[in-house]
DNA sequence: TGATCGTGTCTCGGATACGAGACACTGAAG
DNA sequence: CTTCAGTGTCTCGTATCCGAGACACGATCA
């Protein structure tokens, strides 16, 4: 439903999303009906677009993709944002120190929204890629940021409506990551796979992000979960150090955590 | 200049541009400037944008910055774009084989643009991030790539007219790498670092994209050379198959190159 | 303190953007 | 082969989007 004054630049950005959220490059008339858009209309936004480079036209196809210069401001973003610029090389560090795959991640409504995935050497991809949306109560990172959260807020975010996680177990959940300091979620996001996440605060208590380690379930004992939530917490705090304008020093090196 | 049927979309994209192009977030006012629009225009654009979450307004400095949906089409572009997709596994592969940073690159207009960066273990970032453009006659991978355009397309880029760089320069450079069957650079782009890349052929013998490698100057000797442009071409002709439907076999792994 | 500059918000007449509809083309199915 | 559904392109009357301009506010400087 697009209302205000630019209604075309409007629709121009719904295009940018749904085209984001599909599979694969999209027929112009299953823009149209997904737009609820006059035909017209969506050959003409397409045509601004293409020449702009943020649609690409597959004419074998007769299909419309993402074009480049949806790839070059989405790096853009990447470069600009506080919270990620000041993160990569924590991750970058973390990933040395401890040989797993790191994630960064934000709270967004009720999912985890991944911003970077600092890949360990010889470890597969995951399914937590970056932009990629998870449902936060599910992952280590969301239940990291949501213990974090006021009562009140966790509340509104998941009023108990959904059959997936009662308010009682999500409270209870919720509790223990507070009391341990770290979340946790073991084959729930992929099987085989377990996360230990902690969460990034900013100076108002807020969290403003989550660190996160993936490791394979199978190696996760009692030695290697101490070790990577030493690791991930020094992370988190070293972040934190960041964010409020302190100066990292080697003490914020993961590897010489205390 | 904005012409076409839709022009407040075209306008929003133009913002979406040149706010992706600023070190940073920009004032209302500079935004119109740059644009040369009327400001209410401006400010509705903003409105609009804000809203979908492509723009987000930092009242205290009075600026606007790109938003996580910019963040979120640039990634939906990486998992849809299929010679990013493609490439993933095989530069992964290349960065263990060989220990340090890869890139792949493609040619737009006469820059590289860096589309994927794959960071070894313990090496630092590069000025050749994701989504950074850089003149193509300086890079390994802008070499690579040139080289294997047709004579008329090179000089139809280059005309001449720089005094970066001559025609006949470039023209001897050029064949120098088809010679060698790698492009190299060094110290160029950073100094006290080297690239060595290998163009990507289409099925048409079009150069669709370059990897490369980046290492310390200090350590390319003759011997890390060959090893590594044995390692990137084997990459490169992976890629290759790749694009044209074939299927990965063990051959293509980086580190059983023959 | 007052003056100036830039930011943010809003109004409303008229220029232009919008879209209903038409036509040509293509590919798939029977 | 014909038919049908979908794609791509275009026209032109009118509804609505656009922007010139006004106002209020905040920050800075002399």
């Amino acid at each position: 439903m697009i209302t205000g004054q630019v209604p075309a630049a409007a629709r121009a950005l719904a295009v940018l999303r749904v085209l984001a959220r599909a599979p694969g490059p999209l027929p112009a008339g299953a823009l149209a009906r997904e737009l609820e858009l006059p035909r017209s209309t969506v050959y003409h936004l397409l045509t601004a677009m293409i020449e702009q480079g943020f649609v690409t036209h597959l004419p074998e196809e007769r299909r419309y993709g993402l074009g480049i210069a949806a790839f070059e401001i989405g790096s853009a973003y990447t470069r600009q944002e506080p919270l990620q610029r000041l993160s990569r090389l924590i991750l970058t560090r973390l990933v040395d120190a401890v040989g797993h795959t790191a994630h960064l991640g934000v709270l967004h409504g009720r999912e985890v929204l991944y911003l970077i995935e600092e890949r360990a050497p010889g470890r597969p991809p995951l399914v937590t890629d970056v932009g990629v949306r998870l449902p936060s109560e599910r992952t280590a990172s969301g239940r990291a940021m949501l213990a974090a959260l006021p009562a009140a807020q966790v509340r509104a975010l998941f009023p108990g409506r959904e059959p997936a996680q009662s308010p009682t177990q999500l409270r209870r959940l919720l509790t223990g990551v507070r009391r341990a300091g770290y979340a946790e979620e073991v084959d729930e996001v992929t099987p085989g796979f377990s996360s230990v996440a902690v969460a990034v605060l900013d100076h108002t208590g807020y969290p403003a992000a989550a660190v996160a380690v993936t490791c394979p379930s199978g190696t996760l004992d009692d030695d290697v979960r101490t070790r990577l939530v030493t690791s991930v917490t020094a992370a988190a705090q070293a972040l934190e150090r960041r964010l409020h304008g302190g100066r990292l020093t080697p003490a914020d090196r993961p590897d010489s955590a205390p």
